[in-house]
RNA sequence: GGAGGCGUCGCCUAGUCUGGUCUAUGGCGCCCGCCUGCUAAGCGGGUUUGGGGCUACAACCCCAUCGAGGGUUCAAAUCCCUCCGCCUCCGCCA
């Protein structure tokens, strides 16, 4: 959630930037509302409370004749107290219900609009030019029944429709990327981190994946879990409750887990492999860091995701997302889309988010400065693909394959493929 | 899945049976100061978190907080219920 005295203090800036994401700023007015009922009913229900106990503590010194008058007293007061305390509840979860509507406020520097509105930061690398080379590529689903690395129609019998099997050279490409992308982690500092993917209500909206993303997510019949759609959940809750020395941040996890998306409203998109999948792994950075620091952080963790591409030697490029599609928790965010030569288009293969205080007032995340007067406050999360194993392989088969069906491996890749420079088909 | 035990303000801990003087004890750690060639020791003080009032977002006052949520009561760390977590034993199992 937003820090409520940017809400009370400067509602104008509130509106401005429901305004940037299309959103209307009707809530904040209902915000205001309800923060000035909560306070006043805390007043009235404080007031009530303090005379109670101020009443009860007399009793046991008293006379007997004093007691018994007391006694009515107080019992009257009770009542009172009960209901000024209901008053008081019911006004706290109006006000925190509001509040928890309100996306984070995004950046100045994310362009306004929707979906399409964002901006291109930069291009890495050349698309192939298959046609100056003479042949058709083939897309990922022919090459990874060549290679015998994808088996989709079996994921479909097993398990419906954006279900796959990775076989053979495919479960060996996943191990690889896995690797490699843990080693680059913990080389640069990170903790390597198996998350589980099954999480409480709380995780989840923490992290504020049940507001309109809600449709997206699946859930356990019978159990108060859910299946998360990104590590980034778990690890986000990893700390929640918990107050951080400021000292010992930022703190750097690399997490790898299974996501599970349902992929709602998308029927229609992307039916065909492996791109738009109801399941699939990935390695996650996430991050814990303060405020002041978050910016050049988001800095960092783009150019590491950067770093794993360049090793792929994909072709991508890099987009400022605008504000309407930063998700509710995000104050910026920025997608690396690589080039998918047989679709003819950039396609989202990493993404990393600022997400400022927003998850942390929702988890109850804080820092504790250095220092004697060691203040208290909101600590500043972020979190960033290192390697989202499907879309990562979908680039890599149809970007460095040959007019054969082979597959050249990336350099980098190699030493995880047992030396492998070339993948054959079988 | 069955039986039992436990959960106190960073850590350990007193208090729970017998509800009110608990405004939660003591120790360790940490912070500030004193003392001291320096360090250690010693001495004195401070040290949960959230919210409200008032304000300079200070000081101060108030409310809540003894795993979480309900209940009983004039009054709950203390009694009752539900849930969560941890531990022990049994069963089952990769």
């Amino acid at each position: 959630m937003i820090d409520p005295r940017i809400l009370r203090d400067e509602p104008d800036r509130v509106r401005a930037a429901q305004a940037k994401r299309g959103l209307s700023a009707e809530v904040v007015d209902r915000a205001l509302a309800a923060d000035s009922a909560r306070r006043t009913a805390i007043a009235t229900f404080e007031s009530k409370r303090a005379e109670q106990k101020t009443l009860g503590a007399q009793i046991p010194k008293a006379s007997p004749e004093e007691k018994q008058e007391l006694l009515a007293q107080t019992k009257a007061l009770a009542a009172e107290v009960k209901e000024a305390e209901a008053a008081r509840t019911a006004a706290e979860e109006e006000w925190n219900g509001i509040l928890k509507e309100i996306p984070n406020l995004a950046a100045d520097e994310a362009p306004a609009g929707g979906e399409d509105d964002f901006a291109v930061i930069e291009h890495v690398g050349t698309p192939r030019d298959f046609a100056a080379e003479g042949f058709e590529p083939r897309d990922h689903v022919e090459l990874g029944q060549l290679l015998g690395a994808i088996d989709l129609e079996r994921g479909a019998k097993v398990s419906g429709s954006r279900f796959y099997f990775l076989t053979g050279i495919g479960a060996q490409l996943e191990l690889a990327l896995v690797t490699m992308a843990m080693d680059q982690a913990r080389a640069a500092g990170f903790t390597q981190v198996i998350a589980p993917s099954l999480v409480r209500p709380r995780a989840m909206d923490g992290t504020g994946f049940l507001g309109q993303a809600a449709d997206d997510v699946y859930r356990i019949e019978g159990e108060d879990l859910y299946l998360v759609g990104t590590s980034e959940v778990p690890m986000a809750a990893y700390h929640s409750d918990e107050i951080l020395e400021e000292s010992s941040l930022p703190r750097r996890y690399a997490a790898f887990s299974p996501c599970f998306r349902k992929e709602a409203g998308s029927h229609g998109k992307d039916t065909k492999g492996i791109i738009r999948v109801h399941w699939f792994d990935k390695v996650e950075m996430f991050v814990y860091t303060t405020l002041e620091e978050s910016y050049a952080e988001h800095e960092r963790l783009l150019a590491w995701e950067k770093e794993f591409l360049d090793k792929l030697e994909l072709a991508y490029r890099v987009i400022d997302v605008a504000a309407g599609d930063l998700g509710l928790s995000a104050i910026r965010k920025f997608d690396c889309e690589a080039w998918i030569p047989t679709q003819g288009k950039y396609r989202e293969l990493t993404s990393t988010s600022n997400c400022t205080e927003f998850q942390s007032r929702r988890l109850d995340i804080r820092g504790r400065a250095a220092g004697a007067d060691g203040k208290v406050r909101p600590v500043a999360t972020l979190n960033g693909t290192l390697t989202a194993v499907t879309r990562a392989i979908v680039a890599i088969l149809e970007t460095h394959q040959q007019e054969d069906g082979s597959v050249r491996v990336p350099e980098a890749l190699r030493p995880y493929l047992g030396g492998l420079d070339l993948i054959k088909p079988v």
